[in-house]
DNA sequence: AGAAATGTTCGGCA
DNA sequence: GTGCCGAACATTTC
């Protein structure tokens, strides 16, 4: 689930719910997902402060504590973050409780998401060698990302360190919608192609965030709601074909990918 | 039963 | 240094 759109849309839900309100307990249910901060310490710096603000950098989320620091929040493959009031829910692994049994809930299937604390959100990111945010990015220092760049499009799409949000599911979106295969290699974009694609990018996250993520939401002629084994292309009907690179699965249209 | 699943990291290889 | 691959991480779902 978690890729840049889904985690815009988790922050507009952390925006809508849980700012300032103060936090009464926190509760951690799965401490391995943890990182570099002891439950104790988290709980410490969390307890009767509030979330002040969101911010959003590729994958990752962070909200600036009242006290001082920032709550940073990955999703890894299959984490979630909802606003419940009172009702349990499953897989949940950490939760903040405000008053009147309002709370903040993280959950993740899989387990493979880290919560952690960070002084500094701009060390923090530094540090994780995330590059410019995909929204953030103009048409010129996209251009330049990709001029230097060898390899496949897909990977360099994907790549967090060239710029941070994109994963397997909505680069397999872009280059759709851009009618370039995943395999092709940058350096046979042109001017045109590169251009075409950073439009494409900006619409599909956009257009994603707008449907709050949902597959389901999405216009059908996104390839999204189709990306399954033996489905058709929703454009021109032929079916769609997988490739695997580093493990993953793309899916593409063979006709309308060149 | 086995494979695959929306992420990141690390070691090895060209 | 760069890019690519597979494995590992943990768990659920088909």
């Amino acid at each position: 689930m978690p890729e840049l759109p889904d985690v815009e849309v988790f922050r507009h839900r952390l925006d809508a719910t849980s700012l300032s309100k103060v936090i009464r307990k926190v509760t951690v249910t799965c401490g391995r997902l943890l990182d570099g901060v002891s439950e104790r310490a988290l709980r410490a710096r969390l307890r009767g402060q509030r979330l002040i603000r969101s911010r959003r950098e590729g994958k990752y989320l962070l909200a600036a504590v009242s006290g001082g620091g920032w709550l940073v929040l990955h999703f890894g493959m299959s984490g979630d973050l909802l606003a419940i009031h009172g009702h349990d829910v499953s897989y949940r692994c950490f939760r903040l409780e405000f008053a009147n049994g309002a709370g903040l809930v993280y959950r993740s299937r899989r387990k493979l998401g880290h919560i952690s604390w960070a002084e500094d959100a701009d060390e923090f990111i530094r540090c994780h060698q995330l590059g410019p945010d995909a929204l953030a990015l103009t048409e010129m220092q996209f251009r330049k990302l990709l001029e230097g760049r060898r390899g496949q499009i897909k990977s360099a799409l994907m790549d967090q360190s060239l710029m941070a949000g994109i994963g397997n599911i909505y680069s397999d979106e872009i280059l759709f919608q851009a009618g370039v295969q995943p395999k092709r290699d940058v350096k046979d974009l042109n001017g045109r192609a590169v251009k075409k694609l950073f439009h494409t990018m900006r619409s599909v996250l956009k257009s994603a965030i707008r449907h709050e993520a949902n597959p389901e939401r999405l216009p059908n002629s996104f390839l999204l709601p189709h990306r399954e084994r033996g489905a058709s292309c929703p454009r021109c009907g032929v079916r769609l074909k997988t490739a695997k690179t580093a493990g993953r699965t793309s899916y593409f249209c063979p006709q309308d990918q060149k």
